[in-house]
RNA sequence: GGGCCGUUAGCUCAGUCGGUAGAGCAUUGCACUUUUAAUGCAGUGGUCAUUGGUUCGAAUCCAAUACGGCCCA
């Protein structure tokens, strides 16, 4: 059987339109140009009444993807769709060149085209524009989803992002909102003084997470690569290298399972700031969230899942040891202070403890299983334990936590900070131990980065630094309860 | 990886106790010069996810597989 006789009959009609196309002309004419945008239109006509628009009669040319269509005979009524929103048109078979109307009246919903016309104002009151010249633009040949439900399937709105975008004005919403939060932090730090870089993607020796890598091949060098985890220990060289204050906003990869908080590719920012510690990045990010909310929500407070978060308030500062104590009111601080005390507990809340993990990580265990997910106002948590920070610089009074802060809102994790390690005999000591745990069977223990230790002893200038993520981040502020919602193509398993 | 749920027309969804597959929208034809989920009349459209099993008979019951969703790890 032909592909063509297999075909659905509603893509054959279409199809053989397109065919008829071909033979009189220019099937995908590229020389239609637009002077207009539908919600231009809106906002500067949208409050003229019909007989001052029938009096200034401005002209117009839009285009757009036909989205509905009423015929009445011998006027109809349609309205197009391009990327600022949907505008109605109107078309008399009179006002148009001869045979105009009757070629109108066979093209699809979905097919693109050009517009020419006036802006004049319905007797029902709607803002349109009446038709003096009308272009079919592109064929479509496949019908769009239905017009009033819309497309609601979450597998065809990932997989066909196109047409979650062309026909959900709540996903084109999110995009928008993520597009312009990007751009938010982008001239937020570069006001600030930072320079954008782009490290390796692809790297050598993965670092500055803990995390599984993909690995990919290098066929001319015969090499292995790991594609990143993080860009830290890039950006940090750079650092040493006289960018002071330098971010990155790119993708990392992780090799780890997929769930709503958790896509393979994922989009963080990472910024780094020489003569800072971790409290002034702490105060840089609770005036950057205030401004996100501020600037592209109108206000401070936050829906997010049928809660309200005001980002206007000052943000909750807590330790680990603190937050479990406050979440726990049966754990007892001194029963933290001790190893085995402190597995005893870990070991009655289910968590399994292994021979070598320290204190720092049973309890930062501890911590994120009985006080993470209930993290629902903005809240940082610092102090976390050295163990479980290998880049992160100790603490000046307590050498077992280090100068670091999570930052949870809404029980999710949305950012990692801290003063950054720069004391190369240090960070070659943590480096061994990391070796040394992935020896014994922890895959997402480090690798031993020699080049990075050599950068270090030129000499790291006292620096904090911060990870984002912000799919995550855009998750919180479009109000979206999966990771997918806020990735244009997110991770699928192959179709069939 | 585990548990639960889902997959029926292009889209959104019904489908009773196992008895030859339904609606709305879209689409086709006709009518209609201010409609907006346009309207009226008449049509077209199906590998019921896939494979196997039970049965006289399976969209429906059973099993496996694929893909997806939610929860857990």
């Amino acid at each position: 059987m032909s592909e063509l006789q297999d075909e659905n009959k509603l893509v054959a009609l279409r199809r053989e339109k397109l065919g008829k196309l071909r033979q009189t002309g220019v099937a995908f004419p590229n020389d239609f140009r637009r002077d207009a945008l539908a919600a231009e239109l809106r906002a500067r006509y949208g409050d003229e009444t019909a007989e001052a628009l029938e009096e200034t009669a401005v002209s117009v040319k839009l285009a757009g993807r036909l989205m509905g269509k009423r015929i009445m005979g011998k006027a109809s009524f349609a309205h197009i769709q391009d990327m600022s929103g949907r505008i109605q048109i109107f078309l008399q078979r009179d006002g148009l060149a001869e045979g105009v109307y009757e070629e109108f009246k066979s093209w699809d919903i979905g097919d693109v085209i050009g517009v020419e016309g006036t802006v004049f104002r319905t007797k029902t009151g709607e803002l349109s524009v009446k038709a003096s010249n009308i272009r079919l633009l592109t064929k479509s040949l496949r019908p769009l989803p239905e017009k009033f439900h819309g497309l609601t399937d979450a597998e065809t709105r990932y997989r066909q992002r196109y047409l979650d975008l062309l026909m959900n004005e709540e996903s084109r919403r999110v995009f928008q909102l993520r597009s312009a939060i990007v751009r938010y932090i982008r001239d937020f730090l570069s006001e600030r003084g930072f320079i954008e870089a782009e490290t390796p993607m692809m790297q050598v020796i993965p670092g500055g997470a803990r995390a599984k890598p993909f690995v990919t091949h290098h066929n001319a060098l015969g090499l292995d690569l790991y594609l990143r985890i993080a860009p830290e220990l890039y950006l940090k060289r750079l650092v040493v290298g006289g960018f002071e204050k330098v971010f990155e906003i790119n993708r990392s990869f992780r090799n780890e399972g997929l769930s709503t908080r958790h896509n393979p590719e994922f989009t963080m920012i990472e910024f780094y700031q020489a003569y800072a510690d971790y409290r002034d990045l702490m105060d840089l990010t609770e005036t950057l969230m205030r401004g996100i909310a501020q600037n592209l929500l109108g206000g401070t407070v936050v829906t997010h899942q049928g809660k309200d978060y005001d980002l206007g308030r000052p943000f909750r500062r807590m330790t680990v040891l603190e937050s479990i104590i406050h979440y726990n009111p049966d754990i007892r601080a001194e029963d933290l202070a001790e190893r085995e005390s402190a597995a005893a507990i870990a070991a009655g809340l289910g968590i399994p403890v292994a021979a070598g993990d320290g204190l720092g990580k049973i309890q930062t265990e501890i911590f994120e299983k009985t006080v993470e997910d209930r993290l629902d106002e903005p809240t940082f948590i610092t102090a976390y334990p050295a163990e479980v920070s290998p880049l992160a610089r100790r603490n000046d009074e307590n050498p077992f936590i280090t100068d670091r802060f999570e930052f949870f809102v809404g029980g999710r994790e949305l950012a990692n900070g801290f003063s950054e390690l720069n004391d190369p005999e240090d960070q070659a000591e943590r480096f061994r131990k990391q070796v040394e745990d992935k020896a014994a069977g922890d895959e997402e223990a480090m690798h031993y980065d020699a080049d990075y230790i050599r950068a270090l002893e030129y000499g790291l200038p006292p620096t904090a630094g911060e990870g984002i993520g912000i799919d995550r981040l855009v998750m919180f502020f479009t109000d979206s309860p999966s990771i997918r919602d806020v990735i244009l193509f997110p991770h699928m398993r192959p179709e069939s």
